[in-house]
RNA sequence: GACCCUAUCAUCUAGUGGUUAGGAUACAGCCCUCUCAAGGCUGGCACACGGGUUCAAAUCCCGUUAGGGUCGCCA
């Protein structure tokens, strides 16, 4: 390749190399530090698998005393979308995963291994692609997407492996002269990497997860920079991760077969390759056949899906550690009170399986116990917050009613003890607590009646004798001597013991008294401690209700 | 089609040559109990299949089957 080819390829001046590396100078970190990156694409659209690699990597770094970054990889601009740096950011920061460098909300840089972003980076990439066209290790490639198009038919009828390689590569062996018709007639180019590869050699993969994996090299000629400029995504991978230190690359196991090429590229870079970590994707079950979490077909699959449900962060959190590591549920058990994030993160403990099913009845489980755990002004500013966002009439009722509200989220709330355990997330919350208010409760005597096997009568009778009896001061033992007292006058068992022995001698028992007033008081069969709940509700609205 | 990965209860998994195959979720039953939830106890439920290697295999090897991934100027 002369000079004057490349020149022509490459008419701007470009930095050097020198001074690229200048601005990069080594990370100074502790022995056994990592660097890690989440390195998400401005699409819009955070997919839950994000959160799951952003959590790991932020773990591995910061555990080990390292650096954590942000990078944004923006190099297909046809699918760059507006506003995506907010929804990276505060998907993101929403689950705890903070970035040491990166890109801020607004879209500044933050850190000294900048840019972040990677269309900021064209030059530097284009320094890179430069070299290793003089070095003879690239060359442009004139072939259009047709061509391209009707090689890969023609392969796949021959039986033959589908790609740019050996005798498929024709641009491979184009002499100057033909390059230079090439770009005298205005054709397009690209840039392609002049794989040194042996496609029946095979090379040994060390995975931080998935152990030993044994690999044909990389013989494919694959483009590193698009004819708009900009690199590829493995060119671009290569590049951005020698220069800001990366020393763990943590992604989907959808790049795995990437890996002999992405060595083969920081070999001809003369760089050291980070070690690789690659995680199964997050499956669901589909007709019995298990499936990636599609951004297409499963609103699961987008992270927004959890926000707009009002599960708990710290829920998702849990159930994300749970899903990298079963050890998290042993170490939650033996460490209730700390912070998921203290959990300790070992790549040897980290799950190697085909793939996880997405489960949302263990999340809600870990849910409940998240919740669980949190004051009820803590629950309060929770669902305030969500409804703020998802629910503004009910957003507008939480904070007319603050006290009220904490008081009813208070019933049965008995931090580290046996918690009532019944709220999963944010949206329950509405309905699970609209008997509490006189323009959303509602009750349907006729059939609980029947239901309860007495007449309305029998519920008038017990009603208008609790209202004589009520003392909202009553504490749960006084109380409950009264219903049993109202039992008894009615011929209902005061102990259930006595009428499972004999349910012929009784009306019913105790607890057939207590749901007529549950009933009444709440308009529903189940509920919270109905003793509670009179205490919470006080004594006007309990006897407006009776 | 080629290449790579994976295979333990319904689900997430522990397990690295000798275990009554452990835990969690879900499910069922019992206890507690004013209902529900929670809690406690108990129970059922698994090493995909076929060959090897070995005194001994869930564990090592080979094959089969099944699932997943990759083979783009997308990441």
């Amino acid at each position: 390749m002369t000079p004057e080819i490349i020149k022509r390829l490459f008419p701007n001046p470009l930095p050097t190399i020198s001074e690229i590396e200048g601005r990069y100078p080594l990370r100074t970190l502790p022995s056994g530090a990592k660097v890690t990156r989440v390195a998400p694409s401005p699409t819009g659209y955070m997919h839950i698998g994000g959160i799951y690699a952003g959590l790991v990597s932020e773990r591995i770094a910061h555990q080990s005393g390292g650096v954590f970054f942000l990078r944004v990889e923006d190099t297909d601009q046809k699918r760059k979308k507006e506003g995506a740096q907010e929804v990276i950011c505060n998907s993101l920061s929403r689950y705890g995963i903070i970035a040491d460098e990166g890109v801020d909300i607004d879209g500044n840089d933050f850190g000294l291994y900048g840019p972040y972003t990677q269309s900021k980076r064209k030059e530097i990439y284009q320094a890179y692609a430069q070299k290793l066209l003089a070095d003879g290790l690239a060359y442009p490639c004139f072939c259009a997407a047709e061509d391209l198009d009707l090689m890969r038919k023609i392969q796949e009828k021959q039986s033959q492996r589908p790609g740019y390689y050996a005798k498929y590569a024709h641009c491979r062996s184009l002499s100057d002269d033909e390059i230079i018709a090439n770009l005298d007639a205005g054709k397009p180019w690209v840039l392609r990497f002049k794989s040194g590869g042996n496609n029946e050699k095979k090379m040994l993969i060390k995975d931080l997860m998935k152990g030993e994996i044994n690999m044909p090299e990389n013989d494919l000629d694959i483009v590193i920079l698009k004819s708009d400029g900009l690199p590829t995504y493995h060119f671009a991978h290569v590049v951005d991760d020698h220069l800001m230190g990366t020393t763990h690359v943590i992604r989907g196991d959808e790049w795995v077969s990437s890996v002999p090429l992405h060595i083969q590229l920081f070999v001809a870079l003369g760089w050291k390759a980070p070690k690789y970590g690659h995680y199964a994707p997050l499956q669901k079950l589909d007709n019995g056949n298990k499936r990636k979490l599609s951004k297409r077909s499963d609103p699961e699959a987008n992270i927004v899906y959890f926000w707009e449900k009002g599960y708990p962060e710290d829920a998702l959190v849990e159930y994300l550690f749970n899903l990298i590591n079963a050890s998290f549920e042993d170490w939650r058990r033996l460490n209730p009170d700390k912070k998921a994030f203290d959990f300790p993160l070992n790549f040897n403990k980290i799950s190697n399986t085909a793939g996880a099913l997405f489960d949302f009845q263990k999340l809600h489980s870990i849910s409940k116990d998240v919740v669980a755990r949190m004051t009820a002004e803590e629950v309060y500013d929770a669902v305030l917050n969500w409804a703020k966002e998802y629910k503004s009439d009910f957003a507008q009722r939480l904070i007319e009613h603050k006290d009220y509200y904490i008081s009813i989220l208070n019933i049965e709330r008995n931090i580290g003890k046996k918690s009532r355990k019944d709220i999963v997330k944010w949206e329950d919350v509405e309905a699970d607590t609209s008997y509490f208010f006189d323009d959303t409760f509602s009750v349907d005597l006729a059939s609980y009646a029947n239901e309860l096997n007495l007449t309305i009568e029998d519920m008038k009778k017990i009603s208008s004798e609790f209202k004589a009896l009520f003392n909202v001061n009553d504490d749960k033992n006084a109380w409950f001597e009264k219903i049993k007292m109202i039992a008894q006058n009615h011929g209902f068992a005061t102990e259930m013991k006595a009428y499972k022995e004999n349910p012929s001698l009784y009306k019913g028992n105790v607890s057939d008294v207590a749901n007529v007033l549950r009933i009444l008081i709440t308009g529903r069969t189940q509920s919270p401690d109905l003793h509670a709940i009179m205490q919470v509700m006080g004594t006007d609205k309990v006897l407006s209700r009776l």
